[in-house]
RNA sequence: CGGGGCGUGGCGCAGUCCGGCAGCGCACCUGCUUUGGGAGCAGGGGGUCGGAGGUUCAAAUCCUCUCGCCCCGACCA
């Protein structure tokens, strides 16, 4: 590709609605434009890189035996409905109406579709399992797009769906899916890790995320040397036990005019934060629940919500507190408190001695006692882990990472194949429901994800495995004909050879073409200049380390090639 | 949805408080010079100042409404 023929309208100045790397570099190496929030154009050299995940992610797909189809971007309203998810999904299911007033979602996900397939073609044990995968663009009415094409409204995703008649067939598609996306985030030149996770509100039980290293990612993650990696609304964790063994002393209610917070109220009574037990309302689907927490930790809202089952979960309203516990907002205690559900984070069992609400204004109670004073009617494990909790599975500190979801496993088990009545005869005759496994990539956010590691200040280096371009020619001076006679043929020798190569032919002096190679990331830079046409020689540069040698003007199509086998290696799974 | 901010040529911005010729840098076009890390000189094109309404002799600037975008939070397969 001659640049002037190609379209990259790079930018020397960052556009000023980007924050993160990978959205900034996306604009400035010309890879896409903004069309709307959280909508984009891929320009050439974006979708050159998409396709090149695209094709890793198919030859993966295909390899584990997967079967590739394609649905349809509009699924109608009966089939959300059947689910149950036309209600539950909530805003972020973009929906259309037709002439007719007929209602369709455009896809987010497609479960719904694909059970629908597999209900009405699937009828035999026999022709399991089996697994459907497509590569597709998805909507998401995203109530905040940010971060560019890592959380779009519009954006390619490869989802999968598997079919199983038992639950050990699941787990050994499920298993493969784990092999099959490790190969492919290892292709594509990431580092990244695979930790259990919530599996929210796609539902299923068992579920892996894999997440790509990046401080600028959305998700925490909690991760010990033993291998064990939870994302934080789902990681567990244990804390050093308080005061166990102490002797309970009496229960006294004391005064604490205006001490709302677990800081003003410990520091008042001169007791230490751990000491206090937190009692916090929730407003659950218009349920109301209190909820014990030591002084010193925080709630993790996804344990709870999955706890208590809950669609909506809110902190309850002042007025609310006070209807319920019969105290201001800063008062509340499990002391007396009736006619709600209380649920207690498990560490709350080991303290003793802890410090209240009394459910009535500027009042506390002190050596409240587990059993005496007040019983929770459950004990579940609600703690937010935070670093420095240790590993529940060999007891040595969690510590943590940040983190971009590029894909998810679920198994979802039969929740969507019984809704929708997908059923099957086993072998004995028997109507049962399939049993499914669910498998995500997000195409176009492993993309950025893949900026978000590989650029420095000058822009990305890509990993030549999704690199736009193989090889970057670079003639300093399109005015001296033999110097641009030198860069054609070595242009023309590596498109011979099958090398994806870009050539900068522009009237450009060479600063600038410096600066676009840098920003555009293409692994290898062939520069022709007149400083080594004097000696017969071009110079071959790495992008990502600017190692640079001078090969004999004859030898560099070689040379170049070598270099390119020598990086594709790397990428060799 | 709550809070904050911003819409002026393709990009980055000034001008808005205090109404009075729409400007700057980059990019673009033409010519000449230049050619190894974002060149110089000369000439040139391009903006109904997000939109609508209002106040005024006069509105980018003041008022009202509205649309869009960004950030923080809440939310999130």
């Amino acid at each position: 590709m001659r640049w002037t023929r190609f379209f990259s309208p790079t930018l020397k100045e960052t556009p000023a609605e980007a924050e993160v790397k990978s959205h900034k570099l996306m604009l400035r190496a010309a890879m896409m434009r903004k069309v709307s929030a959280g909508v984009y154009s891929l320009l050439p050299l974006g979708l050159r890189v998409t396709r090149k995940v695209e094709r890793i992610v198919r030859e993966e797909m295909d390899r584990t035996g997967a079967l590739e189809i394609l649905m349809p971007v509009l699924s109608p309203a009966e089939l959300w409905k059947e689910s149950g998810r036309w209600a539950v999904y909530g805003k972020e299911l973009m929906r259309v109406e037709d002439r007719h007033g007929r209602f369709f979602a455009l896809g987010p996900t497609h479960e719904e579709v694909v059970t629908d397939i597999a209900r009405g073609e699937v009828r035999s044990y026999r022709q399991l399992p089996m697994t459907l995968y497509q590569i597709q663009t998805k909507f998401r009415d995203e109530v905040r797009p940010r971060f560019g094409i890592v959380r779009a409204r519009e954006f390619i995703m490869k989802d999968a769906y598997s079919f199983h008649a038992t639950e050990e067939s699941l787990e050994e598609t499920y298993s493969k899916m784990y092999e099959a996306y490790t190969r492919i985030f290892k292709r594509c030149g990431l580092r990244f890790g695979a930790v259990t996770a919530d599996s929210g509100a796609i539902g299923g039980d068992v579920t892996h995320e894999f997440m790509v290293f990046a401080e600028t990612g959305e998700s925490r993650v909690f991760a010990c040397k033993c291998g064990y990696a939870a994302t934080e609304e789902r990681a567990e964790g244990g804390i050093e036990k308080r005061a166990a063994d102490e002797e309970p002393l009496p229960l006294e209610k004391v005064s604490t005019p205006g001490m709302k917070t677990v800081e003003e109220v410990t520091a008042f009574l001169r007791k230490e934060p751990w000491r206090l037990l937190k009692t916090i309302i929730y407003n659950s689907d218009g349920e109301y629940v209190a909820v014990l927490m030591r002084g010193d930790r925080e709630i993790n809202e996804a344990k709870l919500a999955k706890v208590l089952g809950s669609s909506s979960l809110e902190l309850a309203e002042p007025e609310e507190i006070l209807k319920v516990s019969g105290g201001p907002l800063g008062f509340s205690g499990p002391v007396g408190l009736k006619g709600v559900r209380i649920i207690a984070d498990r560490s709350v069992s080991d303290m003793v001695n802890m410090v209240t609400g009394a459910n009535e204004a500027d009042a506390h109670f002190v050596n409240v006692n587990l059993g005496r004073d007040f019983e929770p009617a459950e004990f579940h494990d609600l703690l937010q882990v935070a670093e420095g909790d240790t590993c529940m599975k060999c007891g040595e500190m969690l510590t943590s990472w940040r983190g971009i979801e590029v894909g998810q496993i679920f198994k979802l088990g039969t929740k969507y194949s019984t809704a929708m009545r997908a059923h099957f005869l086993d072998e004995t005759g028997t109507e049962r429901p399939f049993i499914m496994g669910c498998y995500g990539i997000g195409i176009t956010r492993t993309v950025a994800a893949a900026i978000e590691q590989n650029s420095d200040d000058d822009g990305i280096f890509w990993p030549i495995s999704i690199a736009p371009f193989e090889v970057h020619i670079l003639p300093t001076n399109m005015s001296d004909p033999d110097l641009v006679a030198t860069a054609d043929e070595i242009y023309r020798g590596l498109l011979d050879r099958g090398v994806e190569v870009i050539m900068d032919d522009r009237e450009e002096r060479p600063g600038g073409k410096f600066k676009d190679a840098d920003l555009i990331g293409v692994p290898i830079r062939i520069t022709v200049g007149e400083r080594g046409m004097k000696d017969g020689v071009v110079e071959i540069r790495l992008r990502e380390t600017g190692k640079t040698t001078k090969v004999e003007t004859a030898g560099a199509v070689d040379a170049a090639l070598d270099m390119v086998r020598d990086l594709k290696k790397r990428y060799e799974v």
